[in-house]
RNA sequence: GGUGGAGUAGCGAAGCGGUCAAACGCAGCAGACUGUAAAUCUGCCCUCUUAGAGUUCGAUGGUUCGAAUCCAUCCUCCACCA
């Protein structure tokens, strides 16, 4: 690949792209100095799962360092020590020490699913964080001002709306561009959101004698309710340490109209090859489902394996499609005792308490053996391999013990 | 430092002495319809041994036959002015 190549395809999805002439010229540089481009992405350790929303931008990173650059990949403890205030969460707790080292340890499991641990430089921002001194802290603030940090949308938004900033928001990007100094990035990666963080970095490199790094942004796609953005705490998400059956169910619960950008982002499909099958489906060429099946599998075989993704979309059939049973029920050892079928349904784990359960029974949700009940009050006499059923998805059973 | 305002179920938001476990919207769950898509309709949505009972409306204490609603103190938050 000549360069221009090169750029073409390591910018390809993303949303903004600041100074392509400045990467043509890093790279132009690293390539006649024999070494690659240090490619920075921060994470949050806050929340240690990895999800399909995290994936869109790793795609990316393993695109760099395919083309031989290094990810350093940044573990933002010492912010996450703090607690982030921002945004809507404004409670957010903060982490203790453990918290964080537990939360990066999965975080690396995870993250080397998508990414090359050979080429990944991980670093915790604490490093340098928790060494500076109050005055250190005091002249970082100094190279930003009041304006430009309203000049990012959503504290001009807040600002607007009377709704509070704190101090230790504005500090956040701060302490984001700064590691964008400390680790000497030439390009930071992050979502759309980061954008306003992403360029602070660069200008803060150039107020401090760096040469400025490059930003990309990537789009951060939206979750299974196809109108928030993934995320953990709106618990629509897909998170890659997921089992097989989950994800692939999941999957297979997106929005029609969200599917695409799926194929696009998470699995990488060619623009036009997605177009092509999205124009298949309008037509009616091809059944939604099935081509939303072949997404779910193909993410299933990406995280975790060929044989589980075909095995969870036949299971998924099976269940849904023919209303069978799945093949591992989870079980719930029981005395052979008469018990409330509501407390019984409790203590197998197919709802949190007895009103939940007695609000399916009553609207017809549950079967046991395959037999409907509609009594909450219903006294049932545990049976070896008696299977309970609770909604779509709610199975248990028996063991007498 | 001063002035004004707010704290109600997962979120948003009514209620401002009894008919309040608390309107309504969102989210969630289930049923019907389906492709575990969307849309739609119906029901549920604090807990429990549910024709009933028990705990709730920032906290504590009070007034009252009776308080989410009134009073006092406290805590938390916000805006404006300085």
């Amino acid at each position: 690949m000549n360069i221009e190549q090169q750029l073409d395809f390591l910018s390809a999805r993303a949303v903004d792209f600041i100074a392509r002439d400045d990467l043509k010229k890093k790279l132009e540089k690293a390539a006649a100095e024999g070494r690659g481009l240090r490619i920075k992405y921060g994470a949050d350790p806050s929340a240690p799962d990895i999800h399909l929303g995290h994936v869109v931008g790793l795609n990316k990173l393993r695109e760099f360092q395919d083309m031989g650059h290094t990810v350093v990949f940044i573990i933002g403890d010492f912010t996450g020590m703090i607690g982030d205030p921002s945004g809507r969460s404004q409670t957010r707790k903060p982490l203790t020490k453990e918290q964080v080292a537990i939360n990066a340890k999965s975080y690396q499991e995870q993250v080397f699913k998508i990414l090359d641990p050979e080429k990944t430089e991980v670093r915790f921002n604490s490093e340098w964080c928790g060494k500076m001194k109050f005055d250190d802290v005091i002249r970082l603030t100094a190279h930003v001002t009041v304006a430009q940090m309203l000049a990012r949308d959503d504290f001009s938004k807040r600002y607007a709306a009377n709704q509070p900033i704190s101090i230790v928001e504005f500090l956040y990007p701060l302490v984001q561009a700064y590691d964008s100094v400390m680790v000497e990035a030439d390009l930071e990666l992050g979502g759309t959101d980061q954008l306003f963080n992403l360029l602070l970095g660069r200008e803060l490199q150039k107020v401090m004698g760096q040469p400025p790094q490059c930003v990309m942004t990537l789009p951060l796609i939206e979750g299974l309710d196809g109108v928030q953005k993934m995320s953990k705490s709106l618990n629509n998400y897909v998170g890659v340490a997921e089992p097989a059956r989950e994800m692939y169910g999941k999957l297979m619960s997106v929005p029609d109209d969200l599917m695409w950008k799926y194929f696009e982002y998470i699995l990488c499909w060619p623009k036009d090859e997605v177009q092509a099958m999205h124009a298949k489906v309008a037509s009616g060429e091809l059944h939604p489902r099935a081509a939303k099946d072949m997404l779910a599998q193909a993410v299933v075989k990406r995280f975790i394996g060929e044989a589980e993704a075909q095995s969870a979309s036949e299971e998924f059939t099976r269940i849904f499609a023919q209303k069978a049973l799945p093949d591992e029920i989870p079980e719930v050892v029981l005395p052979a005792e008469e018990i409330g079928l509501l407390v019984l349904m409790v203590q197998a784990g197919l709802v949190k308490t007895n009103g939940e359960a007695r609000r399916l029974v009553t609207q017809g949700a549950v079967k046991i053996n395959d037999e409907k009940i509609s009594d909450p009050r219903m006294q049932v006499v545990p049976e070896d391999g008696m299977v309970i059923r609770s909604g779509k998805r709610g199975f248990a059973k028996v063991k007498l013990g």
